[in-house]
DNA sequence: CAGATACGCTACAGTACGTAGCGTAAGGTG
DNA sequence: CACCTTACGCTACGTACTGTAGCGTATCTG
């Protein structure tokens, strides 16, 4: 699945965070690919040192040196282009499968915990307030941002019931929201710091809840 | 602790969630207090109907037939505004001392559940990304919207570990955000639904976690 | 009564958003 | 080569909301 394919307010099927599609028949002046770069590229870098808040079309224009309407051809809206600029510097999440269930969660948590010391920590309350008020944004986000890795832990529970590690009866969606919620929450609240020894914590305690 | 004595920026020294103080002396005109009622209820209204967004002075202003400065005068932004607005209407928070750790948390979790499904859980995505931009806000918020809760639910451990129904060594401050992070985490993201049954669940599979 | 503050009103300055129109640039196709 | 099409930069709008300032009037205390 490439990016790229969703249109101003028009959805094909599955949510996705991308930018407006230019023409497929090949006529005309092509983009400027240098310009998508440049933008999500500053977009990126004010997000890790002034927050959300401070990127506006306008600055992220100027800071390019190109013109803001080059930036509107792209992505119909600031929430797009930010949720853009986050999800592609994410990347892809391999599903990793070590044989062990607490490997394979420290690995995936572990990620998120990194991914979190970047951009999107940073992004995550402004994309959250945007989603609030754009359903299709949300569904975009959930999908790219939450699902993928959901999903590779959700496997990882699987196989772990399959060699009888993990009691057969669990409720998944819960067991993944206790072990990232909290990640999340931090995130979001800053009530107490993320480290890294709360990944190992957080997979030792799961651990010991979902055992038979 | 009265509400209402934080003024425009000039914090004392615990973080509150407050409307700007009008003078001691007694002189002058009085406040309306009607006006105060008006407009924290409007506030709520609008949260629960539309959300955080739509929620502005003008709009609330005119809604309760005020002046716009008549709200400036008593809370220095929106965002103030509407923190008020739901701490209020979130209420003082008994710290439940039932004898069972089970009870203490379904209903310190229950409440929390119930709040989410009121203005609260309209509000706080809106809230979260004010926090993320004013620090001061920030340490309000977690001060009135947290930490009562996390204090009540710490002693409730506390209490069952010197009855030895938990474990001394938990680390109380990870599995608080486990117990409810993940209901801060399905309210902001939505990606499942709030329902009474996660709150027994979850403080199933919390009892299990910490047990001796 | 005088002093002090609240209230409503109007006006303002500022920030950011997103849109529209136009001349020019840069590719494709006949 | 002319022609079509689209991108780019520019300028100008229109909109929404924020938060502040000044002033006349209202309402309290002493």
């Amino acid at each position: 699945m490439s990016k790229a394919d969703l249109k101003s307010g028009t959805s094909n099927s599955a949510a996705m965070v991308g930018r407006v599609a230019a023409p497929e028949h090949g006529l005309g002046r092509p983009r400027d690919e240098q310009i998508d770069a440049d933008v999500v590229s500053a977009v990126l870098s004010v997000l890790r040192s002034k927050g959300y808040r401070a990127v506006t079309i306008d600055g992220i224009a100027r800071k390019v040196g190109r013109a803001r309407t080059s930036i509107y051809r792209r992505w119909p809206s600031k929430r797009h282009l930010v949720a853009y600029a986050v999800v592609t510097e994410l990347g892809e999440n391999p599903a990793a499968d070590t044989g062990s269930l607490r490997k394979d969660l420290e690995g995936a948590v572990g990620t998120l915990m990194t991914g979190f010391a970047g951009p999107l920590g940073q992004a995550l309350a402004g994309l959250v307030a945007d989603m609030a008020q754009d359903s299709e944004l949300a569904d975009s986000i959930r999908e790219e941002v939450l699902a993928a890795r959901r999903r590779s832990m959700r496997d990882a529970f699987t196989r772990a019931i399959t060699r009888g590690e993990v009691r057969a009866d669990v409720n998944a969606e819960l067991v993944l929201d206790m072990l990232t919620g909290p990640f999340y929450f931090r995130v979001l609240f800053g009530h107490a710091p993320i480290t890294r020894r709360m990944v190992t914590e957080i997979v030792e305690y799961i651990l010991r809840m979902v055992a038979p």
